[in-house]
DNA sequence: TTTATATATCAATATATCTTGATATAGTAA
DNA sequence: TTACTATATCAAGATATATTGATATATAAA
């Protein structure tokens, strides 16, 4: 698919306005520190969060078994417009429940 | 809904990608020329040209039974930025059929 | 090796969106 | 008024996308 098409399509979903908006918000986190502080089943969390890493706003850095993921960067001018955008959303965001610090991450 | 969500859902669709890249390109141009410029009926038009009004992007002006969509303006920071994103991005785009002038407006 | 954990992917269902053809609305002309 | 035309809307089927629970993969530890 064209790059802009999928950009536009990556950012066509609530879940994923949120799940940038959080990470946006607070930087590296794992896959099991989202699972926590948003409350998502892992399935739905993994699936959006490769949707939004192959359209270029999010990369990821495994060590070990996990996973981080954060804002790439440099973004190119419409991706950061776009985060502008984002940055200024109503919504809820739910407070960071970093558990993959504690060994609670068994969700 | 979300006035930003609603901008990048009404971008999320090739069909009015080429509309708006096509309207862009011509500037305002009526119904009847978008259907037989694009090839496409009718009722799939309007409702894309709905759909992109309500988003933003256009405006439509009646003149008579004719309606005449061309691209809204002044148009905000991201929707200006789709718009230079959009004309950059490789389409074929119809060559424009005016017959709204002619009186062969029967589709 | 076996066991456990974190993440990714698959399959089924649910939900949303697009396309088409039919119908409705609203101007214009006779 | 009736007839005609341009556009809008509706209803049904087709297609795409999201969610869930189950399974697969991969790393780590015992």
């Amino acid at each position: 698919m064209e790059t802009f098409l999928k950009s536009i399509s990556a950012l066509n979903d609530e879940t994923r306005l949120l799940i940038l908006r959080f990470i946006d918000k607070n930087g590296e986190v794992c896959v099991c520190d989202l699972q926590s502080s948003l409350e998502m089943i892992q399935s739905r969390l993994s699936r959006h969060l490769k949707i939004l890493k192959e359209a270029g706003f999010l990369k990821v850095e495994r060590k070990g078994t996990w996973a981080y993921y954060s804002v790439r960067s440099p973004l190119d001018r419409f991706r950061s417009e776009a985060f502008e955008e984002i940055r200024y959303l109503e919504m809820d965001i739910p407070k960071l429940n970093k558990i993959s610090h504690t060994g609670e991450c068994t969700l």
